[in-house]
RNA sequence: GGGAGCUUAGCUCAGUUGGUUCAGAGCAUCUGCCUUACAAGCAGAGGGUCACAGGUUCGAAUCCUGUAGCUCCCA
């Protein structure tokens, strides 16, 4: 059979994928077994797969492959969320798109709408995981808003409810006027924007020509002003206390007040104070009972409390009231002026604090017991950098605000009474039944028209932070045995962007609802950029189509690439080539088969020698590397275990060991080393198959003839046996023989196919070691190695460590250079030997370093003694 | 304004408790090769004042102090 010098991905890919779900190795169920688990973030429902998704989910991928490979249960749990503000966005949008408005649907017609939408859009994206090999347990996929997971959230909510932990209270929310709802701290996001401060002056109640110079970058909400606030130590505003003040246009009159929370250098030192547009406003407004004025509706017009522009946007307002002012006089002047502005994550809209009343959730007492797990280490985070930001954040933490004003989502379950008492509850049914066994008379009875269900949804993270327990369904079965199986889940690999959004509140939940962890490791991933760094993002245009590098590098290539440059929480600058060394390294691999399935065995071939030594070699860089690999793993430090693997597969097996074991061509091979090369390439793949599953099962499903279940990604990983440091040494020694040689022969233009003679000539205090001469009689084409200390033929000469080395040779010999050449390096090695005698000769060193550094010392100084020694014989020999 | 982190080769990054010829890796670059597995390859080579300035130490990329620059988080 022939087969392809370049590997064809698009050939395999699809082949095994199916495979693998037809045998069902993907799909797990508690056992006797050790589980390892991990839960997904849950992509976002409308979302469709980015390059964060590919590298989140690559690592994810390559932590549960491995783990299944080590024997254990492996369950990797997928699912979305319903992601309330994103989707109910798009569907308005499509909803407008055919001419139907949101206002005028009910709250059940536009849910069917979006269910509608949810069940045709909804699993794009995991359906793109499976083109990148992702070895979901499919049959587990979840989705907030399944029947198991919705009870689960209003089972919690209802819970903290009746624990005194969720409240109802009038505060300043982070309003986005576009998507019509209240945003947490974490959804606004601050962009530096150049903007205006504008001087307004005020005139003094009762005077005609008094004035009081406020600056602001906000004119539109002097409307809504109900004091001025200076500094009372101002000696500017002295004998402005007990005056009142009047606003312009309206002719307001405000008190002003003296606060030291002015900042007098901001400004003129007179701030004006609307407590209904400033959260700083609002709290002075509570310590000094001012009136609030709320001159905003909802959507970002001027409402009619504003008095003037009513009905208008707030930011054209800002242009037509500064005219305004400043035909009226008001204006006394406007300066540049740069600040930061919040934006809402999910519209972009700028943010409005608004006064409003919505539903929190108490964080202190949650947030203690959820501190001290990431603090002790029982959840460990990697890179551990982002303890300090998590111990931060914790220890400052401010109630969650949990109402959303929408319908996609988990409607908030508390009904009100006429009379506006609240009841919580799961269904209108039983709060009706509650509301009744409370009343004293029975004549009166609730009915269920009687009481209306709170209009708002929770917060999407507010399903989200039960998402480990709540796939398990184990909120309202907390006895099931999956539950009690696959948690604490073991590993979850996110994005620090999120650690307070999801996971801190995980953690919360969890101990709150298990009184366990819900997973013990945190790898944070960085973020994918661009190479000048910027974020990858749509409106940049700047982000290549993921599924369009799968077809055209294959996922594996992609897989590769994406990791090779990512350490933990460092930042991963995109660029093709790396796509590109992932997709050479599978070619390599794929020749590597190619090569070593060409062969011919030999039944009665003898193993020669050097196939021999070169198989013990092998096998203890094998077990050394495999160490190396394991440790890294241990550390999360998953793209320096790839690296490792990549080196141990292209240059020990490739370059190296392959060569070194390879029959001169067309002939056969011996059955020992054959049987020894297939081996150690079924381990090596092997190693290799969490970061590449689909060459490697191809390449694996080749090597030898499996049986119909076989797979690469059930079988067990190769045990990291022991090795022997000497053999690596020794070949190390002779690999640099070998390096030296190739260079010579570059030199002197000699080529590979003609024989030479290599003479050792002994170095008088080291015993000659003859383990790889095999090897390198084999690689460097030498047709006679011989040890004599007496050659004085012509030729050419070099050392390596302290042996001297001699390639007889006729021509090609420039005197003059290798003098040269053997001179500088003669200089460069008494250099060396001068500092090391410096260091010996110090008494504070030789008296203060531990032993075995001196030693190291002693050995550098009689190494380079010999190499000098060696050297000048060397010279002395060509002046001759 | 408060907090955290970073600065090592052209690029992206390792470098554990201060001590091995410790200044490393991958990529990129340069040179020579289409040598019968692989040009998506092979063989070889060059490249760094470890941000800067002090200090501790027998010894500092590593510990301490300061300076500069960059990044992130929070307000």
């Amino acid at each position: 059979m022939e087969i392809a010098s370049k590997y064809d991905p698009s050939k395999v890919e699809d082949k095994w994928y199916h495979y693998w779900m037809k045998q069902g190795f993907f799909h797990s169920v508690p056992d006797e077994r050790e589980p390892y688990c991990i839960v997904i973030p849950p992509p976002n429902v409308t979302g469709v797969l980015h390059m964060g998704h590919m590298l989140n989910n690559t690592i994810q991928d390559i932590l549960v492959r491995r783990a299944r490979m080590l024997g254990k249960n492996a369950c990797w749990v997928p699912g979305t969320d319903h992601a309330s503000i994103a989707t109910e966005a798009k569907v308005v949008v499509k909803l407008r798109d055919e001419g139907i408005d949101k206002a005028n649907l009910t709250r059940e017609q536009f849910l069917e709408h979006a269910w509608q939408w949810k069940a045709k859009h909804g699993g794009i994206i995991l359906e793109q995981l499976k083109k990148l090999g992702a070895s979901c347990d499919w049959e587990r996929t979840c989705f907030t808003m399944d029947e198991a997971l919705y009870g689960s959230v209003i089972d919690v909510f209802i819970d903290l409810f009746q624990k005194g932990l969720i409240y109802r209270g009038i505060r300043m929310v982070n309003w986005d006027s576009k998507a019509l709802t209240a945003v947490s701290d974490e959804e606004v996001i601050y962009k530096e924007v150049s903007s205006k401060l504008f001087y307004v002056r005020y005139r003094v109640e009762g005077t005609e020509n008094e004035w009081l110079t406020i600056a602001t970058t906000r004119p539109e909400t002097i409307l809504g002003d109900t004091a001025i606030c200076v500094h009372p130590d101002d000696e500017r505003y002295k004998n402005f206390r007990g005056k009142r003040i009047l606003v312009p246009l309206i002719n307001r009159s405000i008190p002003v007040i003296f606060d030291e929370y002015v900042d007098r250098e901001f400004g003129t030192g007179a701030l004006k104070v609307t407590p209904a547009h400033d959260i700083n406003d609002y709290n002075l407004g509570l310590k000094y009972q001012l009136e609030v004025v709320d001159t905003f509706n909802p959507n970002g017009t001027m409402s009619p409390a504003a008095q003037l522009f009513v009905g208008e946007d707030r930011f054209v307002v800002r242009k037509k009231i500064t005219k305004e002012l400043q035909s009226l006089g008001h204006i006394v002047r406007i300066d540049e002026y740069t600040n930061k502005i919040g934006y809402s994550e999910r519209t972009d809209e700028v943010i409005e604090p608004r006064i409003s009343i919505q539903w929190f959730l108490k964080m202190k007492t949650l947030a203690k017991p959820a501190l001290d797990l990431v603090e002790n280490d029982t959840i460990r985070f990697y890179p551990a950098k982002y303890k300090n930001m998590y111990r931060h954040w914790m220890e400052n933490v401010t109630d969650w605000c949990i109402s959303r004003q929408l319908w996609w989502g988990h409607r908030i379950p508390a009904y009100y009474l006429p009379d506006g008492k609240i009841i919580v509850a799961r269904s209108k049914e039983e709060a009706v039944a509650f509301a009744n066994s409370n009343l004293n008379d029975q004549n009166s009875k609730f009915t269920p028209d009687d009481l209306k269900q709170d209009e708002d949804v929770l917060d999407t993270w507010f399903s989200s932070w039960l998402w480990p327990i709540s796939v398990f369904d184990g909120i309202r079965h907390p006895g099931n045995s999956d539950i009690n199986y696959y948690y604490p889940t073991n590993d979850l690999v996110t994005a620090p962007e999120i650690i307070f959004f999801w996971v801190a509140r995980m953690i919360m939940a969890g101990w709150e609802y298990r009184k366990a962890i819900p997973f013990k490791n945190v790898y944070f991933t960085g973020i994918v950029r661009d190479k000048q760094g910027r974020k990858m993002s749509k409106s940049l245009g700047n982000s290549p189509e993921p599924l369009d590098l799968i077809s055209q590098y294959g996922a594996d290539a992609v897989r590769v690439g994406m990791l090779l440059c990512s350490p933990a929480g460092n930042d991963l600058l995109y660029d093709d080539g790396l796509i590109e060394q992932g997709r050479n390294f599978c070619n390599k691999m794929w020749n590597a088969m190619r090569l070593v399935r060409g062969w011919q065995v030999s039944p009665g071939l003898e193993q020669p020698e050097v196939n021999k030594v070169s198989i013990l070699w092998f096998d203890s860089v094998f077990n050394a590397a495999l160490q190396n690999i394991l440790s890294q793993y241990s550390g999360y430090r998953l793209s320096e275990a790839l690296m490792a693997a990549y080196k141990l597969a292209w240059d020990d097996f490739c370059s190296w060991f392959l060569e070194m074991i390879k029959p001169a061509y067309q002939q056969p091979i011996d059955k020992d080393t054959f049987e020894g090369v297939i081996t150690f390439f079924e381990k090596l793949i092997q190693v290799l198959h969490p970061f590449m599953p689909f060459i490697t099962e191809e390449i694996w499903q080749i090597l030898r003839e499996r049986q119909e279940q076989d797979s690469i990604m059930i079988s067990r990983q190769p045990f990291a046996g022991s090795f022997n440091q000497e053999m690596i040494d020794k070949f190390n020694f002779a690999r640099d023989v070998i390096i030296a040689i190739r260079s010579v022969r570059k030199d002197k233009n000699l080529l590979q196919k003609d024989p030479i003679q290599l003479v050792i000539r002994k170095n008088n205090d080291e015993i000659p070691n003859t383990t790889f001469d095999p090897v390198m009689c084999k690689l460097c084409n030498i047709s006679e190695l011989s040890y004599n200390s007496e050659n004085d033929d012509a030729g050419v000469s070099f050392v390596v460590g302290s042996t001297e080395f001699f390639i007889p040779m006729s021509s090609h010999i420039d005197l003059e250079e290798e003098l040269r050449k053997l001179e500088d390096e003669l200089n460069y090695t008494r250099g060396f030997l001068d500092k090391v005698n410096q260091k010996l000769s110090n008494n504070n060193f030789v008296n203060n370093a531990p032993v075995q550094v001196i030693e190291i010392e002693r050995k550098k100084q009689s190494d380079a003694e010999s190499r000098i020694r060696v050297l000048t014989e060397q010279i002395n020999k060509l002046k001759m």
